[in-house]
DNA sequence: TTCTTTACTGCATTATTGCGCAATGATGCA
DNA sequence: TGCATCATTGCGCAATAATGCAGTAAAGAA
């Protein structure tokens, strides 16, 4: 049993988030729950990398999954991730506004 | 020049902010600006290792920096980042009792 | 100038991550 | 039973990231 740091876990649900795919799958299941074989041809990626990823997703409580048949359902079960990825939208939005502000005032 | 996608720039500022090192330093910059030479002792890291953390969160927007003599004072210059932080917590804390709960239920 | 302090950069090492192919397990159908 | 489909796991490869040592640059004091 290892005893982890606030700041470890924080640090390890954030880094389950930061990657493209995992976002991109995501925002996919914003809808609803879908089949594994739908997300599948979504991505351009081999099925095993989709598998990986929505394992991971759900290891980390952010998905939930059911089974039926040889079909996997996957689904949303922390909403709360959009509210972060929203927060994060709103940051880069002023990173960029304030660039074209630093390249306007150096004319 | 490299055109990134949405969840490309997405992934990449909560990359930043996925590494406990670079939190720890978030949470003792909340209070105000500090010198690198107070970070450095704070940490058990070696000092090139902190200073890539904060120069890789100065880039990201996160931290602002100003020079002083020859002590580099760093803060916090998009505090948003601890609604994102507090954002995770709750998460990780519902996490946390949902786990509680399903233990109990099978007791 | 020389010495000291502070912060950063170059470079090599190590650890981690994501990827893709092949193989396995699980389910349903003929 | 044999076969096809769907999802996952095993394994090796390449790319990325963090680390630590050594060296450099800048600022100030002796």
């Amino acid at each position: 049993m290892i005893k982890l740091k606030k700041v470890e876990l924080e640090a390890q649900l954030l880094e389950v988030l930061a990657q493209p795919t995992r976002l991109k799958i995501l925002y996919f299941l914003r809808d609803g729950e879908r089949c594994a074989c739908e997300i599948n041809p979504m991505m351009r990626e081999d099925p095993s990398v989709i598998s990986r990823h929505l394992v991971k997703m759900r290891d980390a409580g952010i998905l939930g999954c059911r089974k039926e048949g040889v079909s996997i359902y996957y689904w949303i079960k922390e909403p709360r991730v959009f509210k972060v990825l929203g927060l994060i939208d709103e940051i880069l939005l002023s990173s960029v506004q304030e660039r074209a502000h630093d390249i306007r005032a150096s004319l």
